[in-house]
DNA sequence: ATTAAAATGTAGCATAGGCTACAAAAAATC
DNA sequence: GATTTTTTGTAGCCTATGCTACATTTTAAT
């Protein structure tokens, strides 16, 4: 028996759904990362700064409950980024320090260039914060050889 | 008695660690509103394009299974946003649909500014899908004034 | 040293957003 | 018109991320 899939495969329409869901999953993926940098760079601050990374020091500094860090910091420890031991503060992992430092970086850069293309400083730090995480490698190297012609930022 | 908290009242520490809350808090609500935006532009693409909007279809435009799409539908419907009747199509309401006009407004200022500072087409179509739900109006506003004296894109 | 406060950890609940598997309705094919 | 395919809907499970409430431990004050 022949089935109407068997017949007629599209070959122009599909793709194009196709990309479109890629796009989609890509942004989900981000999303998913995108807690665990904001916890590891944060700790990377504390520890530079403060010497010490406190549960509630992160919780109040993200704008959660104690709990709520907790089980992150959980995951964190989990996924290899972090280490810490009971009513001890928290600490990165090499591989969690690399992340904290690549976080910055980006993180800056993208604050950088929205203030290059006119946003006001403080819109530029808080849409950062959402932006960053969405960022690519590519446009990372965009937004650097951008700013690189533009000169020093007002 | 007198405690701790009596007596120090930390006029500058409090302060810097409120503002940076407020910038998580701020992405983590930009982030749930991300996919209902998502739904919503599809929604209306599909409505405009090929005059209706199944489930199934949204389901593999986004790249998830169409139990997923069914239950986010759901949940566009209880935020008034869309209306459907069983086994009928999807469509928006008047607030969806004026949703759906400024999400696309501002994807495709997001693109466009991407492209301007330098990101490669196909990059910033991808990384925009994630950027633009964390992208302020002030920071709009910017965008278009910046792409208004830079000409056309090439 | 005792007591009070703060910090930490645990348990249990809710919601959002994924998934697979099954059931029922609509549309297409023969 | 009967049968098969497609679409739609439902149920149940999982993880991530929030929360509150309670228990415990450490730290600070008296």
């Amino acid at each position: 028996m022949i089935k109407k899939a068997d017949l007629a495969p599209p070959p122009a329409e599909l793709p194009g759904e196709a990309v479109q869901a890629r796009r989609f999953e890509k942004a989900r993926s981000a999303q998913a990362s995108a807690v665990l940098e904001d916890y590891v760079e944060l700790i990377d601050d504390l520890l530079a700064n403060g010497g010490e990374a406190r549960p509630t020091d992160i919780a109040r500094r993200l704008g959660v409950t104690h709990a709520t860090a907790i089980k992150t910091i959980t995951r964190l420890k989990r996924e290899g980024l972090a280490t810490s031991k009971l009513y001890r503060g928290v600490f990165l992992t090499p591989e969690g320090h690399g992340l904290a430092d690549r976080v910055r970086a980006r993180h800056r850069l993208v604050v950088d260039l929205l203030r290059a293309v006119g946003v006001p400083e403080q819109c530029a730090e808080l849409d950062a914060e959402g932006i960053e995480h969405h960022v690519s490698d590519a446009a990372l190297d965009a937004f650097a050889r951008f700013l690189k012609g533009w000169g020093p930022l007002p």
